[in-house]
DNA sequence: TTTAAATTAAAACACATGTTTAAAATGTAT
DNA sequence: ATACATTTTAAACATGTGTTTTAATTTAAA
């Protein structure tokens, strides 16, 4: 089609890399068009509304990670642990440099941005991309950890999307601190690294005595 | 002062309901003097602007939060956990409920917003206020795990408020999920129940092999 | 009661947002 | 070249926001 950077493209560029740093509703369609470098009436000539040049921006990377993430967890060797089962997030996230050459740190910022935000349609959007490969997630949870009752699997597993989430929605000024302070510059993958051994010490941590369910378990 | 409700109050009462809900920003002025049954200028005649009911409205409870948690981490006997640590919020959230009846609901839920809303004036406000806790937090946790380097105790505190902050901020709808796929009521005060021995487990985790120095380490 | 201050009330202001409109420009087949 | 569809442009629209203004009202002091 296009021989160089297409009205729609230039716009999905701008779009996602403000969404990236500042969130969706806090970017407003003026700022995506004046970096885009296009007209303002264009995001709803091409794409119909904001949510969804919003939900375009998102699918772009979902349909790359998604089945990747799938593959992944499905290529898990029985007896695995729960380290191995948030190891499975490593390629399919480096793949992401890709799809873009700051793919990794763009879609995790963007996801915590869509998870977080409390707009219901991109929560009800989002969740449903993910719904499938949440299921898969916490089947395989589950198996590295048996003991754990399935309520509390649930909580467990949001507290690590809360981790997760928050660490790139904030990792941009995180890593502005954690350089002046220690001298150290942190790039994304290595956030990464440092997260993965937290949740899973996280999820394998026995539980409190009292959230334990109704079933009397002295000792 | 006043013999029952005064103005004020109704403001801070109802903003407060409204912001713990729906976030700072995605609460309108016309939506809290509605609530509160008063004018809409009243607000910017008894406070200045929404920036200071804001800040109003946390103050309420950071007065009472902050010298408690002070004080129970002075309180901490030698060779504590990081689990007694964690466990020093416990008193002081529940101490919330003498402010307002919801008190620790409501006063993790606008931590949360206040932690995730971008907005450079309240990062900025609670950050000073939380910066001498934070020290002592940091000290104590790092009593507790001497093995973490100082940036790795950085990270994982962030990851820590995190899945705290998370938690809190969509608790309402995790806990009708949880509600409605375990058939089982979740008060708030159980979610820290929950969170509790899942960040301490994170916290005590072991670092992962790449994220360590420089000094070279295989296997 | 009279007077002055504090508070409430209704309206308007200034600005930013997403969206729509209608005309101009461009591209693309016939 | 002509006719038609696609795209771009500039302007206006409708709505929601925090804030300010000005007058009415209530409260409290003299």
């Amino acid at each position: 089609m296009g021989k160089r950077a297409t009205t729609k493209d230039k716009i999905l560029d701008a779009a996602e890399a403000l969404f990236a740093e500042h969130g969706f509703e806090q970017t407003s369609l003026r700022q995506i068009t004046a970096d885009a470098e296009v007209n303002l009436a264009s995001v709803n000539y091409h794409f119909g509304s904001k949510k969804a040049l919003i939900q375009a921006v998102m699918a772009r990377y979902l349909e790359v990670f998604m089945p990747s993430l799938q593959q992944e967890l499905n290529r898990l060797h029985p007896g695995f642990s729960t380290n191995d089962v948030f190891n499975c997030f490593r390629k399919p996230l480096a793949d992401m440099r890709q799809v873009r050459k700051h793919g990794p740190t763009l879609f995790l910022s963007l996801l915590g941005f869509a998870y977080a935000e409390i707009q219901g349609h991109l929560r009800r959007y989002t969740m449903e991309q993910f719904g499938e490969v949440m299921t898969l997630l916490l089947d395989a949870l589950h198996e590295a950890n048996p003991q754990l009752s399935p309520i509390d699997m649930f909580w467990r597993l949001h507290f690590v999307l809360g981790a997760t989430v928050f660490a790139q929605v904030s990792g941009p000024a995180l890593r502005e601190i954690a350089a002046a302070d220690f001298g150290e510059a942190v790039a994304a993958d290595q956030v990464i690294d440092r997260l993965i051994p937290f949740i899973a010490g996280g999820m394998d941590a026995p539980v409190h005595e009292l959230s334990k369910a109704s079933t009397v378990e002295p000792r």
